[in-house]
DNA sequence: ATATTTGTTCTATAACTTATAGAACAAAGG
DNA sequence: CCTTTGTTCTATAAGTTATAGAACAAATAT
């Protein structure tokens, strides 16, 4: 299973923490349609957390079409998004984001680059062997 | 002074609202060295919040260098950060970001090229008058 | 020197969010 | 039928957000 972590002292609440690391996963390739993601009960005993709240991760993935919940098979990867638009949601949060790299007066290109670097290093972490 | 504005429905917090709104003035040339922003009683006033809020919203600001805050003159956007490298929290919020993106089924290149989009938007708007 | 304006600090309350907890239910596979 | 898994309900506690009042201090204008 790929590598989750939890950190308590971090300002981000848990469940956005793993369902963040999921994201990444999935954008990363490391996990693919098909890919099951540990049971809530099990996730939760690992990292010493509440089940409630490896489930409100999952129910976010859910919500946003990324995996799958099924009672007794747990959670799976579902395909790519059938018809991915980006929500504007999205695309608000991106130009607050680049806004504060250009703010802080870095010259756009730059900003640019180091967005095609992060986007460069999906998919260079081997996917696990799914079972 | 640029349109601020504030949606008390939205789930953002109203200082994080205020607070990205004149990062990306700052980012979009709005607001350049030597503007002012309204006084936190002021903005408070216009909007129907607390004076404490907008505090918050421009301790954030002076904190990531973007404006500095004076007594009686109240206030002020700083020139760029005079070294701005990206900090580390900043590459892991575009990197959750653009994993949103990718997850979804987007190629990397269009992800690419919505950022284009958004950092060619800024600079686009025209500056406010200074006074 | 005083008044005014602005940010700053302190204390306090209320509502909401996050995390936890227990219990139970329901679906599904072995 | 048992076990495993997600789902739902109710509940509490701690932290965050926003508000509120009051006061202080710095700085400018008069």
């Amino acid at each position: 299973m790929v590598i989750l972590n939890v950190d308590l002292a971090s300002e981000i609440p848990i469940y956005q923490q793993l369902r963040d690391q999921i994201v990444e996963a999935i954008a990363d390739g490391v996990l693919t349609k098909g890919s099951s993601l540990p049971a809530t009960r099990t996730l939760a005993a690992d990292f010493g957390i509440n089940f409630h709240t490896v489930n409100k991760a999952y129910d976010l993935l859910r919500q946003q079409g990324l995996i799958q919940l099924n009672r007794k098979t747990g959670a799976v990867v579902t395909s790519t998004v059938a018809d991915p638009p980006l929500p504007a949601e999205w695309t608000a949060r991106a130009r607050t984001l680049l806004a504060e790299a250009v703010a802080r007066g870095l010259p756009a290109d730059e900003v640019l680059k180091t967005c095609r670097s992060v986007l460069d290093s999906f998919g260079t972490t081997p996917p696990e062997d799914t079972p």
